[in-house]
DNA sequence: ATGACTAATACCATTAGA
């Protein structure tokens, strides 16, 4: 089975994208970020007509997260249990697969703007409370992968300018130091399992001609558990839709598992 | 480089993204 990433920036504008991507990728599993709006307006028809199911969880003008699946998601949380937040930026649900059950935790973690304001205050404490709540949802289901849009360059490899944008945000040792944590509960980063091309990334600014130049960063990820590692097969940044027309500044993140 | 794009808002300028 294939899993996927992929922060559209506006499921409205985006719409049309994303089913001509899933008709061409037809992936078992996409966790989607940014929708940027209401359940209401989710647009459940033309999923299903394309053959997924979804679960959502949206919000007015920003966040807002979802997950399209070919079976049925069950077990539905909607953001950090116990975690007080306004914004709309977790889902997690299970899948069944033939080989058992999946435990898939979509995320929009925080950007967090700049060292030193209070949205990096809101971004760290928003990861502390998402490490202390995946200890315990790992510990219910084994088989877990976290997918989503990590707003963290994990290392400077990932980094379009490692040198100059030292200390910046999605580059600080504090936001680096809680991607080191989350694999430290045995979550393995699945795009680092395989040999992968040089300067790979999943987000390029819209301005400057930021994708043209290759000037991005890999903040999109797959992060799967030690049960599932050894079922993962593969893992590719499909650069391809971010080629398209009015496209979302992110691309999508696959994973293949032998489930 | 206080910049550059893109999207949403009950709006024609501001906020946010990363």
């Amino acid at each position: 089975m294939q899993i996927a990433t992929w922060n559209v920036n506006s499921l409205s504008v985006r719409l049309p994208q994303v089913l001509d991507w899933l008709a061409a990728n037809p992936v078992d599993a996409l966790g989607l970020q940014e929708l940027k709006l209401v359940d209401e307006k989710f647009p459940h028809e033309a999923l299903q007509e394309a053959g997924y199911h979804a679960v959502s969880f949206g919000q007015k003008t920003y966040n807002g997260v979802a997950i399209l699946s070919r079976t049925p998601a069950r077990d539905v949380v909607r953001n950090i249990p116990g975690h007080g937040d306004e914004q709309a930026r977790v889902i997690a649900a299970t899948l069944d697969t033939p080989a058992g059950p999946l435990r898939l935790v979509n995320a929009y973690f925080v950007n967090g703007q700049a060292p030193g304001t209070d949205k990096f205050t809101y971004k760290m404490g928003w990861l502390q409370a998402l490490h202390d709540w995946l200890r315990a949802e790992m510990a219910q289901h084994p088989r877990l992968a976290l997918v989503g849009d990590f707003n963290v360059a994990p290392e400077d490899r990932d980094s379009f300018d490692p040198v100059g944008l030292a200390g910046t945000i999605h580059h600080t040792q504090e936001e680096r130091a809680h991607f080191q944590a989350l694999l430290q509960l045995g979550l393995t980063d699945a795009f680092r399992l395989f040999e992968q091309p040089d300067k790979s990334f999943s987000w390029w600014d819209y301005r400057m001609l930021g994708f043209q130049k290759n000037r991005g960063l890999r903040i999109d990820h797959i992060l799967v558990s030690q049960a599932l590692r050894p079922y993962v097969t593969a893992c590719h940044v499909d650069r391809a839709p971010r080629k398209n027309k009015q496209p979302s500044d992110h691309t999508p993140v696959v994973a293949t598992l032998a489930l």
